[in-house]
RNA sequence: GCGGGCGUGAUGGAAUGGUAGACAUACCAGACUUAAAAUCUGUUGGGCGUAUGCCCGUGUGGGUUCGACUCCCACCGCCCGCACCA
């Protein structure tokens, strides 16, 4: 008998693949296409279980397409930009290229093992001077079409490393690796112009049908649209440049409880001040210093600096208001000033109790008194509320109805504007550091922002640059930022700043479809692949990448690099779940955790007999050392048992938990489907039992059936739970040799898919045509499906109480007949009529006593 | 803090508002074996009962419904994102 020995098989099948070049993705006039995408990794050096579930859930819709008669695009290239390789190059010494190249080539060869259905010829790096050039000329045409702008912004700047930090490297106010206390800088930065298209990029989520809900809600309140009212409130007293201060508020039914003015820190009026009054300067300085993360923000002290100004109430001219510079209001969002209504307003009311402010209410419950003390009243906008003081005379209204009402009160009165705002704020691009896509441009004394010339593109890199001193290496590369003016050929200097990496990830899709044209894309090409049909990746991604993409998208095609019809990139979106593992720890003598490996625990003790903690399961991650590599299960089970396992067990949205009981018995599973195989290639008995070969056929029927929809609707563990009772129903079938070897071929080719090597295998052992791969998908016949009779659930008040077996096709009175005559019904019943009968033919009945 | 999600046996999980626990793990029992491994078969949510069976059970509390794991409200716990990580 035959051993399943997957390292043979799957080398043998690789190569088979190989040399009929079956997965290059050729434009085809008579399939349909299908494009499928995984989000392309980071080459960190390593692939590890989750890489492995990513691409493997790909792989199987990939190769399902095939089957099913699609011309399919399956592409893998590199995000190959950013920061870990320049931490490499200051941590380890080497060059940041040399690095990423290396580790690209080792996560190939870590890849290639798996046996995904790629198209290997269309593999780039975003690092590769060949993409990133396009990008650069990408960068310019939308520059030309006035979607990049360059404006200040404030950067993380650490004063001993004398460098900028990205969020993630400011640990509580201080740089990560000098421990500084990190200052706010502002810096002139290019600004992508995304916020203009934030109505559009609302609107059209309405339209991404085939993405999953709660991504598209949270797009939305990421881009968070608002109505309110934009007004003016004059000073008492005017200053040079300054009459009024306008503010923007999505409470103008409020305004008569305004009790106070919050200007941001670096709102002009704040700014202009501060030259004058050392006080407000250092409490703005103190303001700027804070962490910028949303988070924080949220999370700091709320504090206020009186600047002694006041403001005219627009409804009361002669109640003033008195005006703070307060560090929770953002110059980004609105106009950078707002009205405070303590009464209405949790984070209001806590400021003017820390500063003895009024507290004003406007509006209470309907069938409550009770005024403002310590908790703002803030009632949903749905619920109707009662006025007490509302200058349109609102007595009883919701608050979105008064708010409206207010809006064009407001209006009528020429006291404001309504606006439409958004949360969504342009898109910062500018990053100080070498390891990035040039931004080309040149900055002359004369001339000023000059665009690179097309024909000079792509500014390259240079490679001789260092990491030993601070800062970024391409500010002090002098003939590498010298250059001639592309103007007037003056001396100028290059823009030293590299390309946020979410630039190379926001259009390597559509790059995919024509990877070595001499343009961004090609229309013909693109035209034909896009958009992505089905697009997967992690749910981490759901706002920026999925929003700078469609943001990028809808660029490319005003700067005609994409089709209309491709403004909206990825037709299907899912997000597949984490791969987790327990965690093992012991601890030292000074009490601090030590983690250990997985393949070094066995039964919760180390090799020494030490018990270990087990600590529940959760992503893997080095730090936890809760990792299993994925080339360790590749040599002991081969690459079908980790693709199998990974799919089998979880949701594949869910997190799938990684045991080596489970890979264990994957691989005895497909063992075992090798082994049936095997048998039943020599052992064949004809057999007169037609009622065993017309059972097996039923079931296979079924199987394809139930299969087919699964792979279809991502219930790919729903999927291998129906191979597995398939398989176990072959086994235990006494049907003949010839019914059982063409059902052993069909569960061959409906688990090809995800372990296609062992279908392989199997299909050419039973003599199946060609390879399974390029085989076309089984369809279920549909009178095998059917079958006569139906067992029916007997309900009593909606608990099942007994069974029925009837005809499929019964008719719904003859069926509730039957069912009162049911012995559990006639002993619930008791002599008495039913109150009820519900019928739900082929499901239940339901006898409501 | 804000936004989003998840919560079902010992464990991972299944279930278009219609038989809760498919399939798998683990455990236990049996077959084969001198024995073990491998393989095959079977049992397993909790409680009561010899048994036909009955009661309870999907994080907690309420609601809608003939019927709720599924829909609605509140709460608890855990996870993800928060704009310079990729």
């Amino acid at each position: 008998m035959a051993t399943y020995t997957p390292s043979d098989i799957e080398a043998r099948w690789q190569a088979a693949w190989e040399q009929a070049a079956v997965f290059r993705a050729e434009r085809s006039d008579d399939k349909p296409k299908y494009y499928v995408l995984e989000m392309f990794p980071y080459p960190s050096g390593r692939i590890h279980m989750g890489h492995v579930r990513n691409y493997t859930m790909g792989d199987v819709i990939a190769r399902y397409k095939m089957s099913t008669g699609h011309s399919v695009l399956h592409p893998m290239g590199w995000d190959a930009f950013g920061m870990p390789a320049e931490n490499a190059a200051m941590a380890i010494g080497g060059h940041p290229k040399t690095w990423t190249y290396d580790n690209i080539a080792d996560m190939r060869s870590q890849m290639k093992p798996l046996g995904l259905s790629i198209d290997w010829s269309r593999e780039f790096a975003t690092c590769d001077p060949e993409y990133y050039g396009q990008q650069q000329a990408l960068f310019l045409d939308m520059l030309e079409a006035g979607l990049v702008y360059r404006k200040n912004a404030q950067v993380n700047w650490d004063p001993v490393d004398m460098t900028v930090l990205a969020n993630e490297q400011v640990i509580d106010g201080k740089g990560w690796r000098s421990g500084a206390d990190v200052e706010k800088r502002e810096l002139t930065q290019w600004f992508f112009k995304i916020s203009d298209m934030a109505g559009e990029l609302k609107q059209a989520l309405d339209g991404l049908e085939n993405w999953p809900a709660k991504v598209r809600l949270m797009q939305e309140n990421w881009i968070g649209e608002s109505r309110g009212l934009e007004m003016d409130f004059k000073l008492s007293t005017p200053r040079p440049g300054f009459d009024a201060l306008t503010i923007y508020t999505t409470r103008p039914d409020t305004l008569a409880g305004a009790s106070f003015m919050a200007i941001a820190p670096d709102h002009p009026l704040s700014k202009a001040l501060e030259a004058d009054d050392p006080a407000l300067a250092a409490f703005n300085a103190d303001a700027r210093r804070m962490d910028t993360t949303e988070a924080a923000m949220e999370k700091a002290e709320k504090k206020g600096f009186d600047t002694g100004i006041t403001v005219q109430h627009p409804l009361y001219p002669n109640q003033t208001l008195p005006v703070w510079v307060a560090n929770f209001v953002l110059m980004d969002y609105g106009t950078g000033a707002v009205f405070g209504c303590p009464a209405h307003d949790q984070r209001d009311l806590d400021f003017a109790r820390k500063y003895d402010l009024p507290v004003i209410d406007t509006f209470v419950a309907m069938d409550d008194d009770t005024r403002v003390a310590n908790a703002a009243f803030v009632p949903a906008k749905s619920e109707v509320v009662r006025w007490i003081n509302h200058p349109a005379g609102i007595d009883k209204a919701t608050g979105q109805d008064a708010i409206d009402k207010t809006i064009d009160w407001a209006e009528a009165q020429g006291l404001g504007r309504g606006q439409t705002q958004y949360r969504l704020r342009d898109w910062g691009l500018s990053r100080q550091r070498y390891w990035g896509c040039p931004i080309p441009v040149v900055h002359c004394d004369d001339c000023g922002v000059v665009p690179e010339k097309k024909e000079n593109l792509p500014v390259e890199l240079p490679d001789d640059v260092t990491f030993d001193i601070p800062g970024n290496p391409l500010d002090r590369h002098p003939t590498w930022r010298d250059t001639p003016c592309p103007s007037c050929g003056k001396a100028a200097k290059r823009e030293t700043d590299t390309m946020d990496t979410f630039v190379d990830s926001s259009w390597y899709f559509a790059r995919f479809t024509a990877p070595r044209a001499n343009t961004p894309t090609n229309m013909e090409d693109a035209a034909y692949w896009m958009n992505v049909d089905q697009y997967i990746g992690g749910i981490e991604h759901a706002i920026l990448h999925l929003l700078y993409s469609r943001f990028f998208a809808r660029a490319m095609h005003i700067t005609g690099h994409l089709p209309a019809s491709a403004i909206e990139p990825f037709d299907a979106l899912f997000t597949q779940g984490m791969v987790t593992h327990e965690i093992y720890q012991t601890r030292d003598d000074k009490g601090r955790p030590i983690y250990h490996l997985p393949e070094d625990v066995t039964d919760g003790k180390l090799a020494d007999g030490t018990e270990v903690d087990i600590i529940p399961s959760a992503k893997m991650s080095k730090s936890k050392k809760n990792v299993v590599d994925p080339l360790g299960i590749i040599a002991s089970y081969g690459a079908d048992t980790a693709r199998w396992f990974v799919l089998s067990d979880s949701p594949p949205e869910r997190d799938v938990e990684w045991t080596a009981s489970g890979a264990e018995a994957a691989y005895k599973h497909l063992a075992r489907v090798y082994r049936i195989a095997t048998d039943c290639v020599t052992d064949s008995p004809a057999n007169e039992d037609t009622k065993a070969d017309l059972d097996l056929a039923r079931a296979r029927a079924v199987c394809i059936d139930g299969v087919t929809r699964d792979i279809e609707s991502f219930g790919f563990n729903a999927a291998i739970a129906k191979l597995y009772a398939f398989t176990a129903t072959i086994a235990k079938s006494k049907a003949s040799g010839a019914a059982k070897r063409d059902s052993i071929k069909t569960l061959a080719q409906l688990m090809s898919p995800m372990t296609p090597h062992l279908s392989e295998d199997i299909w050419n052992m039973l003599g199946g045509d060609g390879l399974v791969t390029l085989a076309a998908w089984p369809v279920a016949e549909a009178a095998l499906l059917k079958s006569d009779t139906v067992i029916l659930p007997i309900q009593i008040n909606g608990k099942r109480r007994g069974e029925l077996e009837v005809d499929a096709d019964l008719d719904k009175s003859e069926v509730e007949k039957l069912a009162l005559a049911h012995e559990a019904v006639k002993k619930a019943l008791n002599g008495g009529t039913p109150k009820k009968v519900i019928v739900v033919p082929g499901r239940i009945v339901n006898v409501v006593v």
